[in-house]
DNA sequence: CGACTTTGACCCGCGC
DNA sequence: GCGCGGGTCAAAGTCG
C-alpha cells in the first residue's frame, strides 16, 4: 500500500492519536515501538496538514495493530477504520533508507506546499517580508522537528531491532529444549508431559532421536502418524513421559510406580470417569492411559495403560503370546513381554509389569502397530488409548494446563476417563464401549439397577448393571451372574477369572478402585506368588539373592548352567510351578470364545463343539428387561450381532413378563415396529444370517446390551426350547409360583385367568428415562472432552477455556460481538449439555419422519458437573441465547443465523484447539 | 501333539 | 572397552 493511502487512512485528530497510543501500548507492548508509531503518526499528520484538504474528514483510525512478522524483518501495520475497512501496509522495519527517502519526499512536498502558500501571498507587499520571515522560521522549526523525528525514529528502529533480536533469541532459547533434550523445558512445552531426569515408564529413548522427532509432535506426517499406536492408536507424536525421581527410586520402579507418585505429577493423564466421581488423588492411577513414549530404535510409539487389575494381564481384546519375562531394575515385579498373535507377523509388543508400590495396578505398555484388523474388544481399547493420546496431544499443543492440571493434585481436578473419552469412537465402532458406559453411569448413580417394569428380579439385586452387557465378563454359572447374551467370554474380562473382578475394564477399574473386596484379596492369594511377591520363598523366576544383588547394584554371581530338571528339589519346584501354572491357566483371560489354539479346529470338530458352546451361551442368557431367564425367548438382532451380541428377551404375552412388548413400547416412542413372524425359525443364528422375513422394518430401538441399532428380532428355536425349560417366577403380583414356561402358562391360566397387561410404573419409567438421558449426557460429555481436553463442565454447560480466561470474563463477554468480545468468545465454548444430550437421544429416538415430539422433553435430569446435583431442565430459549452452542450437535431450537454465527465461532475455536 | 509358558542365554545400546 | 540393563531368542517344560 502506498504511503499516500496510508496518509489518507490516518486521522489527524488528537483523540485518535491518544487512542492510538493506548492501542500501541497494547499492540506493540513496547514503549519505543509506541513512540515510533506515534512519531510516524505525527509525521503523517504534518504531511497531511501541508496537503490541506487531502485529509479525510471523518475519523478513521480506530485501532492500529503492529504485528511483528515471523521473520523479524517485516512489520505489518493494520489500520482498522470505523467503517470496518482495514488497510495494511508492509514496510521494512530496518529499511531506514526508505524511511529517510520518504522523509525527503515529504520535505519536498512540504516545501512545495509552503512555497505555494507563499506564492499565494505574493500580492500583499506589506506583509510579504513578515510572512516570509514567519514561513522561514516555521520551516526551520519544522526542519528541526523533522530532524528530531528522524533521530527518534532511528533510535526507535534500533531499539526495535534490538528488541526483535532479543525476542528471537528468547524464542530460540525457549525452543532450544526441543532440540536439546537435557533442558527440561521441552517437556513442559509439550504440555502433557512432565519431566525429570529420573526416567520413564519405558526404556529411555535416545535423546538425539527424541530431539529429532520432537518437532513432529502433533503432526500427522510422521511415520507413526500414519499408523496406529499400540492398539491402532493413531499418533504422530513422539512422546515421552518422565517421572520425577521419587526418593532416588530407579526409573523402572517409577515406571511401575504407584499411584501416589503419579498423582499430582504433571505428566500423567490420569483419566478418570467423572461418573465415578472424582476419586481421591491416590486412586487415580487405578486406570488410565498414562504415557506415551517412543522407542527410538524403530521409532515406534508406545502407550502405557494403567489399570487396577488383579490378573496377570489386562485383557485388552487382543491375543498375546508371552515371549519373555525379566526383572527390571528397580522393580522386583517381573516384566513380562508379549507379542501380538492375532495375525502372524504382527509387530505389536506389549510389556506388562506390576506397579511397585501398588501391586494391584498393572502397567501395560503397548508398542507398535497392528498389521491386522482388531478384534472387537481391542478396538475399544485402541480407541481408548487413541482418544487419550489424542487428548494428550491436543492438550500438549495448547499452552499450559489441561491434562497436566487435570491430572494434577488440585482439590477436585477434572479427571477425564479414557473410557469416556472414547465415546467418539464407541458411537460408531465399539459396542463394547457403549456397553460399558451404562455401567459407568449406573455407578455414578449409586449403582442402581433399574428394572424398568418393576419385575421382581433377583438378579437385579445381585448384578451390577454391567452384567447386562454381552461383553461384561461374567463367566460364572451362578444364578446371579450371567451375562445376558451369548458372549460368554468377555473381551474385557480381567485375567483373574473371578467373576467379581472379571468385569469389563471400566467396571473393573471402578469396582476395584472403590471397593477392593475381600474376594479380591483372596484372589491375590490365588495368584502365582512369584508374580506378586517376588521375595517369596516360592521358587520363582528370580532368586532372592540374585534379585537382591541386582537391586543393590551388586553384580550377581555368574548364573550356573541350567541344571537337568530332576531330583527332589526340581520335583517340588515343578509341582509348585505346575500348580501355579495350573491356576494361572485357569485364570488366564481369553478374549475369544474359542481358545486360539483351537482356531484351526476342523470343521467336523467345530460342529461337535458348537451345540455345547451354544448351551453355555443360553445358560447365561437373561432377558434384558426382567433379568430372568427369557421365556418364549426371542433374540434381538442388533448391529453388533455378528460381533457376538446376543440379547435374548421374553417374547411372552401380557400374562407373563411381556418383556419384548414392553421393550418396544419403552424404546420406540412411537416408532413403527413390526415383529418378526413369531415362528420364523433360525436354528443357528450364527450360521443363518437374517432373512428378509425375519427382519423387521426400520427400528430405532437400541440394543439393551450394546446400544447398537436393533434391526429386528428372531426366534432361535433351540434356544427358546432350552430356555423355556428354565424355571422362573410368576410375574403376577404377589405370586410366588416358580416353574418352567410350560408350567407357568398352566399356572397363569388356572390361577390368574384375569391377568391384565402390566402397567409400567411411571416412577420407574421416569427413572429409566433419567438414566438414559444421563447416559446420553455422558456420551456428549465424552465427545466434547475428547475433542477439547480443557473443557470444564459447569452444570449443563461445558466451557472450553484457554489459559487465563476467567469464567466471569467469559460470561460477560460471551455475547459481545465487538472485537474484544469475539476475541474472548473465541477462547471458549459453551455447550448446553442438555441439548447435546437431547440431540443424541433424539437422533436415536426419532423415527425418520417424526421429529415433532421434542417439546415434551422437559425431563428432570440428574445433572451437574458430577452428576450428583439434581437439575431441572426447562427449555428456555432465553437461556440458550446466552450460550454458544456446539455446532453440529446443538439443538434445533436456536435461530438459524445465530446458529451459523456460533458454528463459525466453534470452527474457529476447534481450529484453535487443534493447534 | 500342538500351543503355550518358562527361563537361561544372548544381543545390543548406552553410559562411564 | 567394559559393564549394565533392557529386550529377545529359543530350548525345555507343561497342559489339554
Amino acid at each position: 500500500m502506498s504511503s499516500k493511502k496510508k496518509r489518507a487512512a490516518i486521522d489527524l485528530s488528537r483523540e485518535a492519536e491518544e487512542r492510538d497510543d493506548d492501542d500501541h501500548s497494547a499492540g506493540a507492548g513496547d514503549d519505543d515501538g509506541d513512540r515510533r508509531d506515534k512519531d510516524g503518526e505525527v509525521d503523517k499528520k504534518e504531511e497531511q496538514l501541508k496537503k490541506q484538504g487531502k485529509a479525510p474528514k471523518e475519523k478513521k483510525v480506530v485501532e492500529v495493530v503492529v504485528d511483528q512478522g515471523g521473520d523479524g524483518t517485516k512489520e505489518e501495520i493494520k489500520y482498522r477504520t470505523q467503517q470496518g475497512e482495514e488497510m495494511e501496509e508492509d514496510k521494512q522495519s530496518n529499511a531506514h533508507g526508505d524511511d529517510e527517502s520518504d522523509g525527503g519526499e515529504t520535505r519536498a512536498e512540504d516545501k512545495h506546499v509552503v512555497e505555494d502558500a507563499a506564492g499565494n501571498k505574493d500580492g500583499d507587499d506589506s506583509d510579504t517580508a513578515m510572512v516570509q520571515d514567519e514561513v522561514s522560521s516555521m520551516q526551520e522549526e519544522m526542519e528541526k522537528m523533522k530532524e528530531e523525528n528522524r533521530m527518534l525514529r532511528q533510535a526507535v528502529d534500533r531499539t526495535m531491532r534490538d528488541y526483535y533480536e532479543l525476542q528471537m533469541k528468547l524464542a530460540a532459547y525457549q525452543q532450544q529444549p526441543a532440540d536439546e533434550p537435557k533442558e527440561p523445558e521441552v517437556f513442559l512445552s509439550l504440555g502433557a508431559t512432565a519431566v525429570t531426569t529420573g526416567g520413564s515408564s519405558f526404556p529411555e529413548p535416545k535423546r538425539k532421536e527424541q530431539a529429532a522427532r520432537r518437532p513432529s509432535v502433533g503432526s500427522d506426517d510422521t511415520d507413526d502418524g500414519r499408523g496406529s499406536l499400540g492398539l491402532s492408536l493413531s499418533l504422530g507424536a513422539s512422546y515421552e513421559e518422565e517421572k520425577p525421581e521419587a526418593g532416588g527410586r530407579d526409573y523402572d520402579g517409577a515406571a511401575a510406580a504407584g499411584v501416589d507418585d503419579v498423582v499430582g505429577e504433571k505428566g500423567y493423564a490420569l483419566l478418570e470417569s467423572s461418573k465415578l466421581g472424582a476419586p481421591p488423588a491416590g486412586d487415580l492411577a487405578a486406570a488410565g492411559v498414562t504415557s506415551q513414549s517412543v522407542n527410538p530404535g524403530n521409532r515406534k510409539t508406545r502407550v502405557s495403560v494403567r489399570v487396577r487389575c488383579q490378573g496377570p494381564t489386562m485383557n485388552d481384546g487382543c491375543q498375546w503370546r508371552k515371549y519373555g519375562q525379566k526383572v527390571a531394575k528397580g522393580n522386583p515385579c517381573p516384566r513380562a513381554y508379549y507379542r501380538c498373535t492375532v495375525a502372524p507377523g504382527c509387530p505389536v509388543r506389549k510389556q506388562v509389569q506390576r506397579c511397585l508400590e501398588d501391586r494391584s495396578i498393572l502397567v501395560t505398555t503397548y508398542e507398535g502397530t497392528h498389521n491386522h484388523p482388531l478384534p472387537v474388544g481391542a478396538t475399544a481399547m485402541a480407541s481408548t488409548t487413541s482418544a487419550a493420546a489424542t487428548f494428550m496431544l491436543l492438550s500438549s499443543t495448547s499452552s499450559s494446563s489441561s491434562v497436566s492440571e487435570a491430572g494434577g493434585g488440585s482439590a477436585a481436578p477434572p479427571y477425564l476417563s479414557p473410557y469416556l473419552l472414547n465415546s467418539t469412537s464407541h458411537h460408531s465402532a465399539s459396542p463394547l464401549l457403549s456397553a460399558a458406559q451404562p455401567s459407568v453411569s449406573s455407578a455414578g448413580s449409586g449403582g442402581q439397577h433399574l428394572n424398568l417394569f418393576g419385575h421382581p428380579s433377583m438378579l437385579a439385586q445381585q448384578q451390577g448393571a454391567h452384567l447386562k452387557y454381552p461383553w461384561s465378563s461374567d463367566t460364572s454359572s451362578h444364578g446371579g451372574g450371567g451375562g445376558l447374551a451369548g458372549s460368554k467370554r468377555p473381551f474385557w474380562s480381567t485375567a483373574g477369572g473371578d467373576e467379581k473382578t472379571a468385569a469389563s475394564l471400566p467396571d473393573n477399574v471402578g469396582a476395584v478402585m472403590s471397593d477392593p473386596s475381600e474376594e479380591i484379596g483372596a484372589l491375590f492369594n490365588l495368584r502365582p506368588p512369584a508374580l506378586l511377591r517376588p521375595s517369596s520363598p516360592t521358587p520363582s523366576v528370580v532368586t532372592p539373592g540374585r534379585l537382591l544383588a541386582r537391586t543393590a547394584g551388586i553384580r550377581p554371581p555368574p548364573r550356573p548352567p541350567r541344571r537337568p530338571r530332576f531330583g527332589l528339589e526340581y520335583q517340588k519346584m515343578a509341582r509348585s510351578a505346575r500348580a501355579r501354572r495350573h491356576v494361572a491357566r485357569q485364570l488366564r483371560p481369553n478374549p475369544y470364545p474359542i481358545p486360539s489354539h483351537r482356531w484351526k479346529v476342523k470343521e467336523s470338530n467345530r460342529k461337535k463343539t458348537l451345540p455345547a458352546l451354544q448351551k453355555m451361551d443360553w445358560e447365561d442368557a437373561k432377558c434384558s428387561v426382567c433379568m430372568e431367564f427369557p421365556h418364549n425367548a426371542v433374540l434381538i438382532l442388533c448391529s453388533s450381532h455378528d460381533k457376538g451380541c446376543r440379547p435374548y428377551m421374553c417374547g411372552t404375552s401380557y400374562r407373563h413378563s411381556n418383556c419384548l412388548d414392553q421393550f418396544k413400547k419403552a424404546y420406540t416412542k412411537g416408532a413403527l415396529l413390526e415383529e418378526v413372524p413369531a415362528n420364523s425359525v433360525g436354528t443357528n443364528v450364527d450360521s443363518a444370517p437374517l432373512t428378509a422375513g425375519e427382519k423387521t422394518e426400520s427400528i430405532d430401538l437400541a440394543c439393551p446390551l450394546c446400544r447398537g441399532k436393533v434391526k429386528g428380532w428372531t426366534v432361535v428355536e433351540p434356544a427358546r426350547s432350552y430356555l423355556n425349560g428354565k424355571k422362573r417366577t410368576c410375574m403376577q403380583d404377589g405370586c410366588s409360583f416358580v416353574g418352567t414356561y410350560k408350567e407357568l402358562r398352566k399356572h397363569v391360566r388356572s390361577e390368574h385367568p384375569l391377568a391384565k397387561p402390566r402397567e409400567v410404573d411411571p416412577a420407574l419409567e421416569q427413572k429409566w428415562r433419567l438414566l438414559e438421558i444421563e447416559r446420553e449426557r455422558q456420551d456428549a460429555l465424552s465427545t466434547i472432552t475428547a475433542t477439547m481436553g480443557r473443557a470444564v463442565v459447569l452444570g449443563d454447560y461445558v466451557l472450553d477455556l484457554e489459559d487465563g480466561v476467567d469464567l466471569e470474563d467469559v460470561e460477560s463477554d460471551a455475547d459481545v460481538d465487538d472485537g474484544r468480545g469475539t476475541e474472548n468468545t473465541r477462547r471458549m465454548l459453551l455447550f448446553i449439555m442438555r441439548q447435546v444430550a437431547q440431540h443424541h437421544q433424539n437422533q436415536r429416538h426419532q423415527s425418520a419422519t417424526s421429529a415433532s415430539d421434542n417439546a415434551d422433553d422437559d425431563y428432570l435430569v440428574s445433572g451437574g458437573a458430577n452428576g450428583t446435583t439434581p437439575y431441572s431442565y426447562p427449555l428456555d430459549v432465553e437461556d440458550e441465547d446466552h450460550m454458544v452452542v456446539a455446532g453440529g450437535r446443538s439443538t434445533d431450537v436456536i435461530r438459524p443465523e445465530r446458529r451459523r454465527r456460533r458454528r463459525r465461532r466453534n470452527r474457529g475455536r476447534l481450529f484453535l484447539g487443534a493447534n
